[in-house]
DNA sequence: TAGATTGTTAATCGATTAACAATC
DNA sequence: TAGATTGTTAATCGATTAACAATC
């Protein structure tokens, strides 16, 4: 079995910023991107850019730069975002349900077609146009409808166990919006939203500034 | 002036973690920490955990561990969230919406007393509680409440604008939930939540490993 | 040809991991 | 004392940045 190439996160991370900014230029009319252009958009060095272009396979022209349209379906392609991938979510509180809202997804080419929560759930209930189920029904609709990835935004203090019935219900990725860090098998795929250490970074930040101008204020009296 | 210390950007992300961590332990009734119990939590390496909490000046004792209470302190302190950040919210769409009605923000010492959003906003509206204005006000009341912090959850074609009328009306740091990145003064504190981003690199993953398994099974047959 | 940009190799930077003496 | 863990220095790993020949 061929070991599977793993790519740069960093650089993973950034293909849907890439993507947003070819459909910029694209709208405008613009055939062709260069990498100081995009660099600027995105906030990083062009080097950077050449180097995240040249990982998935793309090449332009020395002098010109990379076509718009071929490197946009690159990257679509790349990311596999062209077929739509289906999720589960679980968790209709605030959160889950704004993210049940979020048209954005579709750009993404992530479809979420079906929510959960614990019961009782009257039939036929549906939160911004999709379903909700009662969580006991997971499992058997998951293996029907061949579902693989959940989006998990229960309360932390459930974040556990609820995860562990989706693992057990067949689920291989969860995308997880709670605070805890799930304990599951090694091969079971994980990314965390992480809002409190976003905002840890944010906060220290914002602090150090506010000293540094206090200094300068202090120092100019 | 001082050259203000920087910090380790992934150790400032996991801070969190160990906090929620270190609550869980001393609820549980646990005097001491050790750093395998902190690594398996987060699930990282000791060293790091060790490397994580010499930066912050924890000090343990070696063959005990760290003791919890004073531990949470410290963090709590270096994090500054002993003391709550005020700050505005922009764009009380599902996603606004949403933030304003989590709870859990306060744990974070994260404190948002005031939403925004295109007018006419009649007086006395509130969303979660949260008193809601329109935009326009929004220099005026950043100024008389000395806010620094602001939220961004605008629809992406609106945030650069929105951005930029912050930054005007004071706000040095912005968080950032919206898929535009901002174009604004070097000195803005930014941090974008890049959920199109995480999405990719969990899409990326998951199509890898379905086609692993796809070949495994192929090899059965 | 001149100016600009790509592709690629090398250098730098920073984070994670390894190793181990010191300590409880 | 024996077992476990800390604190710290060194080694490794990976990402970013620099440099520059090749090319449009």
């Amino acid at each position: 079995m061929p070991k599977s190439q793993v790519f740069s996160i960093p650089a993973l991370k950034r293909m849907p910023a890439y993507l947003r900014e070819l459909r910029n230029l694209q709208r405008a009319g613009r055939p062709q991107a260069t990498s100081p252009i995009l660099a600027q958009a995105l906030r990083i060095d062009a080097i950077s850019v050449r180097k995240d272009l040249e990982m998935i396979g793309a090449i332009g022209s020395p002098g010109i730069g990379y076509a718009v349209e071929p490197l946009i379906d690159k990257i679509e392609n790349f990311l596999g975002w062209k077929n739509a991938s289906e999720a589960f979510l679980v968790g209709t509180g605030h959160l889950g349900t704004a993210l049940l809202g979020f048209r954005g997804f579709e750009d993404y080419g992530l479809k979420i077609i079906a929510a959960f929560d614990k019961g009782p759930i009257p039939a036929g209930t549906t939160v911004h146009d999709v379903p909700l189920f009662d969580f006991s029904e997971f499992r058997h609709l998951a293996g029907r409808l061949q579902i693989h990835m959940g989006i998990l935004c229960v309360p932390d203090d459930a974040a556990q166990e609820v995860a562990e019935q989706m693992v057990d219900a067949g689920i291989i990725a969860i995308w997880n919006f709670t605070a805890h860090t799930l304990q599951l098998p090694e091969n079971i795929i994980r990314q965390k939203v992480n809002l409190a250490g976003d905002f840890a970074v944010l906060s220290v930040r914002l602090a150090a500034r506010l000293r540094e101008l206090e200094v300068v204020k202090e120092e100019t009296v």
